[in-house]
DNA sequence: TTAAAGGTAGGAAAAATTTCGTACGAAACA
DNA sequence: TGTTTCGTACGAAATTTTTCCTACCTTTAA
């Protein structure tokens, strides 16, 4: 019985977010695309930096790895979806006591959120209705 | 200039977020009675751990101290309000690519969005129509 | 007036996260 | 055939975050 078996019960750390964003954007890819992306995109970081983030995500079962070519390419291991519902729910849990609604309410009241967003989340709404 | 001057920029982190959350909610509190708090409805913390971090938190600007007393009184220094709001906006750039419609969607796909939090949402983009 | 209980301050250790230097192998190419 | 480029592995340093030990002061109660 191996460590990396995943389903730690965790969750990734801001900079393995990161490199799961990109995992999820991109698709599969190799330690060289996703560190381009991260330094256009994010922040400056060197090469094996990144390199070695990603082996670790390995170790904890975020990424699998494909190793049969000399280039690894890196895929996520969890799914997108249920990995960022799982972090919303804990979000909304820590910071709005599990209450959607209140999450709502602090993002509707939000300049940030534009005119577009709001029918969307009306049009949203409705189709729910039914 | 020193450099307890707050607004730095940065977030609370995952610990301090929990301690703001007890201020927010008790008001103005002992460290004692945050660090109950904290083992009550959080984790076992040692109270020197709690007021040690307690401590930090007021040079970095997140909380007011009241030494008049033996028995100081901490304050949350920040607004609820509008550091939610902040960290929210954080929070759906990072995952959602700043679109607050899709995190709604994730949110209202969730079983945990019960009907009545529902209700609460439609009431809420109601009111905002007019 | 002493002992116990409950406070704060400060330093340091521990743990978690992030960064990067170095070594070394394979591939590309001059 | 070098030699330069691009890749991985590994270890360790640096940083950030978290925890707690120790010292010492004040209040309370015996």
């Amino acid at each position: 019985m191996k460590p990396n078996k995943k389903e730690n019960g965790t969750e990734p750390t801001k900079s393995e977010l990161e490199i799961l964003q990109v995992l999820w954007q991109q698709g599969p890819a190799t330690v060289r695309t996703v560190n381009d992306v991260l330094n256009e995109q994010k922040r400056e970081v060197q090469y094996t930096s990144t390199l070695k983030l990603m082996q670790i995500m390995v170790e904890k079962g975020w990424l699998k790895r494909d190793e049969s070519q000399m280039k690894h390419i890196y895929s996520a291991a969890v799914e997108e979806h249920s990995t960022k519902g799982h972090l919303l729910e804990r979000f909304v849990d820590t910071l709005y006591n599990g209450s959607a609604s209140s999450l709502m309410m602090q993002l509707l009241g939000n300049k940030k959120t534009s005119k577009k967003e709001l029918d969307a989340i009306r049009e949203l709404l409705k189709k729910m209705d039914k």
